[in-house]
DNA sequence: TGACCATATGTTCATTTGCACATATAGTTT
DNA sequence: AAACTATATGTGCAAATGAACATATGGTCA
């Protein structure tokens, strides 16, 4: 591929899980060339830029196995959401709410896409079998992020807060936000 | 709170959804004291060094509380494991089962973990109720990954790839790794 | 005609982040 | 006596990353 082709396809399909803005593919492809674990073919065009195209070499394909036998830690979750709920008694809750409900709709969208891809998915090459498992996580993840969602979302509304005590005069209901 | 009692908290509860190291935190420290967001006092120990005790301020307060009126977007998945299953035809399945059998276990230990703690809690303030509502969302994660990972380790099985024409010879079972 | 879009590749700059190093005290373990 | 652990704060360096800038062609649209 090249570097713009990779770049519509961390958009399209892969993004879920991996995704690279343009500049840091171009970037990642020198390194990469300059390795040797990729060469690079340059393409004419009538109209259009020339392309680089690049393909795997043999020393590209031997470092890629090795890669595959290098332990992966879980990907660490690190989501400012969850921190604005850690200090929930600081935060303007009416907002929050606003901002839960968007994402519940982007859960549920994704979630929607994801079921559509995977039913008219029916393996027959490892690789598809890897990309279903793939796109089974995400799956499962969006369900989750979406029901979730509904919960702290119903968690949060007025009825079920008036059931705390001292929390029915909300603290931050007053001043404006000026400050940055 | 000092910037060595921050580092132990991001290590203990919130580590889930956020975490820094020390050398980050008392970089942002100096960083949230000189926009007065914060206010520092040294406080001399015996035998241990001195502490410097950080509290907000009104200012970081109005700060706080605006950047929760703003919008946050969804922590964006970047999973190698699942860039591996992608492209499963070229990994090195045996020590993918192995990784996912670890990966599993320690998902599990965390959702039993995630689980004692949610069941002894009984929020009756808005800072335990959005504290609950994380460790639920960390929760249902833990869960659906166990689940996942046992799932894939059964798609994954000899058993299950044999179903795969052309499966039956991995091909890369020959060469050990020497490449990087 | 001028603006914008798609194709195509790159550089520059700033931020975030982690790792390793550095320093200092005092108790505990080998 | 030496090594290690806990407490406590910081710096230097490198890698990863994104945003913005830069350039070039040709088609479409107002």
């Amino acid at each position: 591929m090249s570097g713009y082709d990779l770049a519509k396809h961390f958009d399209e399909s892969i993004g879920f899980f991996w995704r690279a803005t343009h500049s840091q593919i171009y970037r990642e492809l020198s390194k990469l060339k300059e390795r040797e674990l990729i060469s690079a073919e340059e393409i004419h065009q009538r109209g259009k830029p020339n392309r680089i195209v690049y393909s795997i070499t043999d020393a590209g394909r031997d470092a890629l196995l090795a890669w595959s036998r290098q332990p992966t830690a879980p990907d660490p979750v690190k989501d400012d959401f969850l921190v604005k709920l850690y200090g929930l008694e600081h935060m303007d809750i009416e907002t929050l709410r606003e901002h839960l409900t968007q994402r519940m709709e982007g859960h549920r969208d994704r979630l929607a896409n994801f079921s559509e891809i995977a039913e008219n998915m029916q393996p027959t090459t490892l690789g598809e079998l890897g990309r279903l498992r793939g796109l089974e996580i995400g799956l499962r993840y969006e369900r989750e992020w979406a029901e979730w969602c509904e919960e702290t979302l119903d968690a949060l509304s007025a009825k079920s807060l008036a059931a705390f005590e001292g929390v029915i005069d909300f603290p931050n209901k007053v001043s404006e936000g000026e400050t940055e």
